[in-house]
RNA sequence: GUGGCCGUAGCUCAACUGGUAGAGCGCCUGACUGUGGCUCAGGAGGUCGCGGGUUCAACCCCCGUCGGUCACCCCA
């Protein structure tokens, strides 16, 4: 396949029926982030590579080895895009959205690439929806972005039994920094029993070291401090009130200690969703969030605190387990002219229904009746309209409704009323 | 980035562990000339992912490459 006509490694058509699933999932969540008070957000898809580097963090994966970076023309360093927090942070700096609302509630939704091995689950070119609050710290707020999201899938049609909520706090950066220097005390005096992993992440990010998968090293991390305990009294209070105000919007989000993220900015309460069916791999996580109170100031804005999520749009669709056909438009009508004069008379009609908002094919074709309703049939048109010499001659139409097998004689200035009827 | 498995018609797969490819579904046409969905009969469609090697001979063996997939890693 690694001909002219190959698509980059990791990047797909998306074409019908497929397309129209993710139509229905892209409607949905915009219905549900407009509901909640959100406006869509749209940045390029290129930005100046520092943009990631100083707000995702030098050292994580994602910028060190997973970004698509190039030289622009003019020499500067561009990247596309891989995540979409950054560019909304940017875009309310940039115009100091703090002075002309106090709170702001952007929603996007689009591409991002990251170069990594694809599979399932895991795409070079991957969709993302995702949302940023900006100005608002009450607890309140996570509570209700994470009952949003759970919301939202459900939207989607999958069961909230099919989906588990983790949450976990992140503290303080001062407070992290603390936790980050007791962990590496903590796993310097096991270091032999560390894997190679672990122990390039002992000078890293030891956090990482918490959720490893290896069971010799988590034997190890059972024992290792955890964060919520050295916490201050005010993070863990704020984190209790998340919880709290999570259980009465109705979830059940579990608290595991050693969630963490992959990207710097994140402070204070962090969130993952998993998918428990359909057909994802081992990446079943369809979303994940969290606050980045600094992130604002750190990239040249006020201090103000924020929260978002991103929600990766393949792996949804892979949780839902409805076909894609399922989700495709039905044909509302099939016109099909015996003739070329039939066609001549026929066209303008359709134009008509069709720029009344039904959805109307018309043989273009020359082609005998029967293979006309073969193809209506094909296309799942609800009704077929028969336009020949009989009809032309009475002014009377033929308009079949092929689930009934019946056939209705109708005027021509009817039609549009009758075809209405029969659709309900 | 590391390791495993896979790659045959549009789709799902088959071809005695070497002798130059088949089925089902789908698609097209027809079954007395203006009526579909069922049935029946025909038909089109494959450089066996690509390149190289071994061999008298390769879809089947070897190497490389591209793509997919699974695990690790990472994350949405």
């Amino acid at each position: 396949m690694a001909d002219q006509h190959a698509t980059v490694k990791g990047m797909n058509d998306i074409l019908s029926p497929e397309v129209s699933k993710w139509q229905f999932v892209e409607e949905k969540a915009r219905s549900v982030l407009e509901a909640f008070s959100y406006r869509e957000l749209r940045t390029p898809s290129l930005e100046y590579t520092p943009l990631f580097v100083r707000s995702v963090g030098e050292a994580t994966e994602v910028v060190e080895k997973q970004m698509y970076t190039f030289d622009d023309r003019d020499g500067s360093s561009v990247t596309l895009r891989p995540e979409g927090t950054a560019p909304a942070v940017r875009a309310y700096v940039s115009r100091s959205q703090w002075n002309r609302e106090p709170v702001t509630r952007w929603y996007y939704l689009g591409p991002m690439f990251r170069h990594e091995r694809a599979q399932r689950g895991r795409l070079r070119q991957f969709h993302q929806i995702g949302a940023e609050v900006f100005g608002l710290n009450a607890p309140s707020i996570d509570a209700e972005m994470i009952a949003m999201l759970v919301g939202m899938l459900t939207e989607f049609g999958l069961q909230a039994s099919d989906l588990s909520v983790t949450i976990n706090t992140l503290g303080e950066p001062d407070e992290r920094v603390a936790y980050r220097e007791a962990l590496r005390a903590f796993f310097s005096q096991h270091v032999d029993a560390l894997d190679d992993d672990s122990r390039r992440r002992l000078d890293t990010n030891p956090m990482r070291i918490l959720d490893s998968k290896n069971p010799d090293v988590q034997t190890i991390a059972a024992a290792a401090p955890i964060l919520l305990d050295t916490l201050g009294m005010a993070s863990r209070e704020r984190f209790e009130q998340v919880r709290t105000q999570l259980q009465t919007l109705g979830i059940d989000g579990e608290t595991d200690p050693r969630l963490v993220r992959g990207l710097d900015y994140y402070t204070a309460t962090i969130f993952e969703i998993k998918a428990k069916v359909g057909n994802l791999g081992s990446q079943n996580t369809v979303c994940g969030g969290g606050r980045y109170d600094r992130l604002v100031e750190s990239m040249g804005g006020a201090a103000i605190p924020a929260l978002g999520f991103g929600m990766g749009v393949e792996r949804v669709l892979l949780a839902m387990t409805e076909e894609a056909e399922s989700f495709e438009p039905a044909l509302s009508l099939f016109v099909a002219p015996m003739d070329e004069r039939a066609r001549l008379w026929a066209l303008p009609v359709a134009h008509r229904l069709r720029m009344a908002g039904i959805r109307v094919e018309i043989e273009h074709r020359d082609t005998g009746l029967k293979q006309q309703l073969k193809r209506a049939d094909k296309l799942k048109a609800r009704l077929a309209l028969i336009v020949g010499d009989n009809e032309l001659a009475s002014g009377k139409l033929a308009l079949k409704d092929l689930a009934a097998g019946k056939q209705h004689e109708v005027a021509a200035a009817d039609l549009e009323a009758k075809i209405r009827q029969l659709l309900d």
